[in-house]
RNA sequence: GCCGAAGUGGCGGAAUUGGUAUACGCACACGACUCAAAAUCGUGCGGGGAAACCCAUGAGAGUUCAAGUCUCUCCUUCGGCACCA
């Protein structure tokens, strides 16, 4: 046999590891196990993508590296075959989804065995199989007896032509993804799972896994954890509470009304006893009758209506205040009720704004300079001082006037003392005229307030400045002479606004500068004022005593809202209880299930939205367990995401007819040590199943805390144009067409070779030419296996070892493929090469190409498969020093190499370097600083 | 707006973690083989320059004997979240 034939060699030796059941993991195994997961697919028409390829070989190129280290390994693969595009074919077509999922997952499974991955196809699992479905509905009943799922009245996406609850994946700028009409929402019952039970447990355990550092970041945002204060805000006159949440408690004594969101049910309740109900009742039913992207939509004009005649009591001051109702407080956040501070919170800043709402503000910036001449002298003692800081625009051009001093270095405005209670508008005409020369300035207004501690040179002490901004404008240019003294001390220039915040290099200033701009919303930690007993204080130390002092409680909350469970769709998870008319919602009895999809002719839901399972009385009407009195099955069928949150749990027990999988399987296979998948599914899939699994944690039913103890993702494949594949755009690459042609082993080398695994990459199917290059260059090298001795070669595989496996477990494939290419190079300059060195190249080319390494492998008259082999292990003794060779560099600049045995002493490095010609004309008549010598690689010398 | 990642040849991308920038692959050019082509093999391949050398890792500063790598500022691109009080 001397050609390279893929498409003998593939379909062989795919037979023969299934024959040989070399992939079947075994519980009852006495070694270390470990678990390698990556998605199960969904099994799309469009048949195999070559995006599942890249996550698949890679997790298998560690399930087989982990095979040959030992371990016992789980790599097991199922299909997630409920879902939409099944259901939206069957409503076309009339085809029952049953018979397309069949076709689909046979065509997936013929193309993932044409890779040869090395999946344990004994554990195959399908989330619409009865016998696989059984046991999430049987989880479903364990949550609901737990008071983990209920029922909740919940707005859908409807589409009215098509009578279809939609999801909102299927809503396109607001309308029908198919039909184009304009959604509308509809109130339905929905079953939710209380996931926000979990939501501490679920942010705390985090750092209990090994994830992506992204995937960790990306969870704990959309978990939203944070800290504040409830407090009761009354309404006067009556027994009304409102209670608000806020992060913010010590802004309290600024609260100047409070907001209800349009949908809570404070609103609700005080439109009625608002002077002016009718038009209360009208904004709050616009609000409802937006989508979410008009009212979420990127910088809309908040709107809202006072609720006349209703006055709320702030805890803090005891003054009456107004009460609004706008939709920018958000019904399902906190408590659906803000108290507003303008003063210290942009959004309220800007409602304020638009319907003239009072200011006031409560906290001042204190910035503290710690680097630099002016920071401030620890012990010294501060002297305060009042001062009015100028911003001066010029009488006709659109600039400003900066002061840039001298001594620290300092640029900023004008800023001049106040003496003996001076206003700044007084103060501030003087100084400008004392520093600038400029006589006629006119005071336009205030435009805040400001403390600064720094260290100030001149006077030699540490500065507690107060600092009251104002605003001047010059009536014209008439100016005197500055005076000697003021010019030693500063410089005065023009700058316009981009220069002006370019030049300023002060916090305090920048503050200043956008306090002018922006308008004085202050949003930072500070010092309390117009607070009672709290002025003076930092206001982020006195959170909690303010919280305490009004009655409030300290708590946390979470932006992560509950799970909507429920679908108004045929294909998918009966949910497993009826409605009876006496009992009410009755579980189905465990020994019932699984509750199965009944055959109908129609896919389509009804028109009142419910789902076609609606239309089948047979299956619909059902006794009551408790009454044995009439009853109707539950129509609503969970979401994909049910099968998926556990699925990973029945491969460890795939077979298993009296539990989800028996708790001695799963002590020993999970948790799974590595999972691998995309990021698109951190904050749903991922967390789903977390909060699922600690769910049956919590019953017992698994022996771990956390399903995934590590967890890596890919990086998309794009099309060649870097857009996405899809099949309405035509441009998705079909792997089966690859095989044919390339074979399984180069396609896989291919996409370990793209790039980075964890960044996207534009498909590029020219360069698929190197890859098969490099298999046929290492099948050609088999001829060349005899008798040989070389110690620079058998250094070079030992490197290869050691690179190959560390960038495999760090998932760097694209280099470990560089470092084999790199061994074949040389390898192929050799006459012969040792059996013992050819063997190492194909050990570790096993992983990314398993067929052609295993024929090579056979025919080196080996009788087991290379898949059962060692994994190579790196012998550091045989790696002999690097040639020696030492760079010259002088001052840093590379301008030399020579060779120098390993272990030369530093001090003959550099005598050797210095009698280098090149080195000589550069050293010549030159005095050496000092030269540097980095340990049998550099030597720098460094002139003067 | 906030959070995260990244900017290196014609292209995908390397760089022992601060020590020869452009490994490996693709494309391209030339040569060998061939009647010819493909395949294969060999050589070359960041820019400027005859050369000595000089310039180059998004831009600008800084630290260092030495910076793609560290620090700061800015620009661009891609992801995620988006009125979360």
């Amino acid at each position: 046999m001397n050609r390279y034939d893929h498409s003998k060699i593939e379909p062989k030796w795919q037979k023969h590891w299934e024959v040989k059941k070399l992939n079947h993991a075994r519980e009852d195994s006495t070694k270390k196990k470990f678990y390698a997961l990556i998605e199960f697919p969904y099994p799309s028409g469009d048949g195999l993508h070559v995006g599942h390829i890249r996550s698949n070989t890679a997790m298998d190129v560690v399930a087989r590296k982990r095979r040959r280290e030992g371990f016992e390994v789980l790599y097991p693969i199922g299909w997630d075959a409920f879902g939409l595009p099944t259901e939206n074919f069957a409503i076309k077509t009339g085809i029952q989804p049953e018979i397309v999922t069949k076709k689909n997952t046979d065509t997936f499974r013929r193309q993932l065995k044409s890779l040869g991955f090395s999946f344990d196809w004994s554990r195959e699992i399908n989330t619409t199989d009865p016998k696989y479905y059984k046991w999430t509905q049987w989880i479903f009943l364990q949550m609901l007896k737990k008071g983990l799922a209920y029922k909740k009245k919940m707005e859908i996406n409807w589409c009215p032509k098509d009578l279809i609850g939609l999801a909102n994946e299927e809503v396109i700028d607001g309308c029908c993804e198919r039909c184009g009409t304009k959604v509308e929402k509809k109130e339905k019952e929905q079953w939710m799972l209380a996931i926000t039970q979990y939501a501490d447990r679920l942010d705390k355990d985090l750092d209990l896994v090994d994830y992506l550092p992204r995937v960790k970041t990306q969870q704990r945002n959309w978990i939203g954890k944070s800290e504040g204060a409830e407090i009761n805000f009354k309404i006067v006159g009556n027994d009304t509470v409102v209670k608000i949440f806020t992060t913010r408690p010590d802004t309290i004594f600024g609260a100047t009304y409070i907001v209800l969101a349009p949908e809570s049910l404070y609103a609700q309740e005080l439109v009625a006893q608002a002077e002016n109900t009718i038009e209360v009742a009208q904004y709050i039913q616009d609000v409802k009758s937006k989508t979410d992207i008009e009212r979420t939509s990127a910088d809309k004009e908040k709107t809202g209506v006072e609720l006349k005649g209703v006055r709320a009591i702030s805890p803090g001051t005891g003054e009456e205040i107004p009460v609004y109702v706008a939709d920018y407080v958000l019904a399902h956040y906190g408590t659906g009720a803000v108290m507003a501070v303008p003063a210290h919170d942009e959004r309220d800043a800007a409602f304020a704004k638009k319907y003239g709402l009072p200011v006031k503000h409560v906290v001042e910036s204190l910035s503290t300079l710690s680097e630099g001449p002016d920071a401030v002298k620890p012990g010294l003692p501060f002297v305060e001082r009042d001062a009015a800081v100028c911003i001066v625009r010029h009488w006709s051009e659109e600039k400003y006037l900066m002061s840039f001093y001298r001594a620290n270095g300092w640029k900023g405005f004008i800023v001049g003392g106040l003496e003996g209670g001076e206003t700044p508008a007084i103060a501030g005409t003087r100084e400008i005229h004392e520093e600038s020369g400029y006589k006629n300035a006119r005071f336009v207004r205030d435009v805040g307030v400001l403390h600064s501690q720094f260290f100030h040179q001149v006077k030699a002490v540490n500065r507690s400045a107060h600092f009251k901004v104002a605003y001047f404008e010059l009536a014209d240019g008439e100016r005197d002479e500055m005076s000697e003294d003021e010019k030693k001390l500063h410089e005065v220039v023009w700058l316009s606004e981009g220069e002006v915040e370019k030049a300023m290099n002060r916090e305090d200033i920048q503050l200043a500068w956008k306090f002018f701009k922006k308008g004085p919303c202050f949003t930072g930690e500070g010092i309390l004022v117009n607070s009672g007993k709290f002025n003076g204080k930092n206001s982020t130390e006195v959170k909690k005593e303010i919280t305490e002092s009004v009655g409030g409680t300290w708590v946390t909350k979470f932006k992560l809202r509950d799970w909507v469970f429920s679908r108004q769709r045929y294909w998918g998870e009966p949910i497993p209880v009826v409605h009876c008319e006496q009992c009410g919602v009755v579980p189905v009895p465990e020994k019932e299930l699984p509750i199965q999809l009944p055959k109908v002719k129609n896919y389509k839901p009804t028109e009142t939205g419910e789902s076609p399972l609606a239309a089948i009385e047979k299956w619909v009407n059902t006794k009551c367990p408790q009454c044995k009195g009439k009853a109707k099955r539950e129509t609503d069928t969970m979401p994909n995401w049910a099968g998926s949150s556990w699925y990973y749990l029945r491969y460890a027990d795939s077979k298993n007819k009296k539990e989800f999988a028996s708790i001695k399987n799963l002590k020993y296979w999970t948790p799974v040590d590595w999972y691998n998948g995309g990021m698109e599914h951190t904050t749903l899939h991922l967390l789903y199943s977390r909060f699922w699994h600690k769910f049956l944690y919590d019953q017992g039913l698994v022996p771990t805390n956390e399903p995934y103890q590590k967890r890596t993702s890919h990086g998309l494949i794009l099309a060649e144009g870097g857009e996405k594949m899809s099949k309405s755009k035509g441009n998705v690459v079909n792997p089966d067409e690859l095989i044919k042609v390339v074979g399984a082993d180069t396609l896989r080398v291919h996409e370990m070779f793209m790039g980075p695994f964890d960044q996207a990459i534009a498909w590029d199917t020219n360069t698929i030419a190197g890859s098969r290059r490099f298999i046929e260059r290492i099948w050609a090298l088999h001829t060349k296996v005899g008798e040989s001795q070389n110690t620079q070669i058998d250094s070079l595989m030992q490197k290869t070892i050691k690179k190959v496996s560390t960038d495999i477990e760090e998932m760097r494939f694209n280099t470990a493929i560089s470092a084999l290419m790199i061994a074949v190079n040389d390898l192929e300059k050799e006459t012969t090469i040792s059996k013992e060195n050819y063997e190492i190249l194909l050990g570790l080319v096993a992983p990314f190409a398993p067929h052609v390494a295993d024929e090579l492998w056979s025919l080196l008259k080996n009788k087991k498969s290379i898949h059962l082999a060692p994994w190579p292990i790196f012998d550091e003794k045989r790696v002999v020093e690097g040639s020696g060779k030492i760079v010259v560099q002088i001052n840093g600049k590379m301008r030399a190499t020579f060779e120098a045995p390993p272990g030369t002493g530093d001090k003959e490095l550099e005598e050797l370097a210095k009698k280098l010609p090149e080195v000589g004309k550069w050293i010549e008549g030159k005095n050496i600083a000092k030269v540097i010598v980095v340990k049998g690689r550099v030597v720098n010398i460094v002139l003067i």
